[in-house]
DNA sequence: CGGATCTCAGATCCACTGAAATCA
DNA sequence: CTGATTTCAGTGCATCTGAGATCC
């Protein structure tokens, strides 16, 4: 455990604190999320819904950042559990445009409570400024990583 | 895709930049690694063991954020591409310290310097003074959370 | 390009066994 | 000192999720 040898790499790579902090805050999201029966990919779909009603399968796997395919199955969980619906026709084109059904509104809020008191805890160490240098440092480097 | 409606919670939302800024990475070291027929989780193990020869199993999960399982099944991987060794038999206990082996180090650079463009990448546009900032955000929220 | 299905690899959960440390 | 309890390590099994490929 000790960390007195050559390597140490992992302490100052930022990606390697990226993805513990990542996985920490996973892990504490299905932590509150689990005694509602809800996953995390579940409840950023909803979240997601909310704000963009009527985004597609196709784009609401892109905001939750997953494949189409993970997406497709969830739509179909969550339209089994009568949280989201969609429509049998597409109105235009291909896509069909999801809705969050009152149910799942209903259920969102609770979830949303649940998620949002975890990223308290989360930036309860940090201030407004301090937080808000958090999001712009990772969207900067989401944005040199995406160029 | 507009933004114009009342939902902007995403924006403001930590965990959502922590996400996309961690799901993008995870693609960046993905394609960086692939070429070299090396995954992210195996590249992560292969660093701790760089850094801290004669971890066991359990050690390695934990410092990789999988399970013991998921380690367990890639260690067994790595053993038989003979990236790694470890002993038929423990030499206290139960746990059996893992080794890189010479091929396995060989491996390694040639990986580590893939992630290491990648990361250098993702920070161009930070200065140290943000580098540290940054890394010095993400743990304490790690810190938060852990409590 | 978006949606749906099939299939497969990867990861996790659950449970059991074994060994070491701790304590009554 | 001994024996019970706790903790932690490794492993196998069943299951689930996620991604890729393909077709519409």
């Amino acid at each position: 455990m000790s960390q007195d040898d050559v390597g140490v790499d992992l302490d100052t790579s930022l990606g390697y604190h990226l993805k513990q902090a990542h996985s920490v805050l996973r892990s504490a999201m299905d932590a509150a999320l689990r005694p509602l029966g809800m996953t995390v990919p579940q409840y950023a779909c909803l979240e997601l819904l909310h704000q963009r009603p009527g985004l597609s399968n196709s784009e609401l796997a892109r905001g939750a950042f997953v494949s189409r395919q993970s997406m497709n199955v969830l739509l179909q969980s969550l339209e089994r559990e009568q949280l989201v619906s969609r429509p049998d026709q597409s109105p235009a084109g291909r896509a069909l445009p999801v809705q969050l059904t009152p149910l799942g509104g209903e259920r969102l809020r609770a979830a949303s409570a649940a998620v949002s008191s975890v990223e308290t805890r989360m930036t309860q160490a940090l201030n407004i400024n301090q937080q808000q240098q958090l999001r712009d440092l990772l969207a900067s480097c989401v944005k040199a990583l995406s160029e």
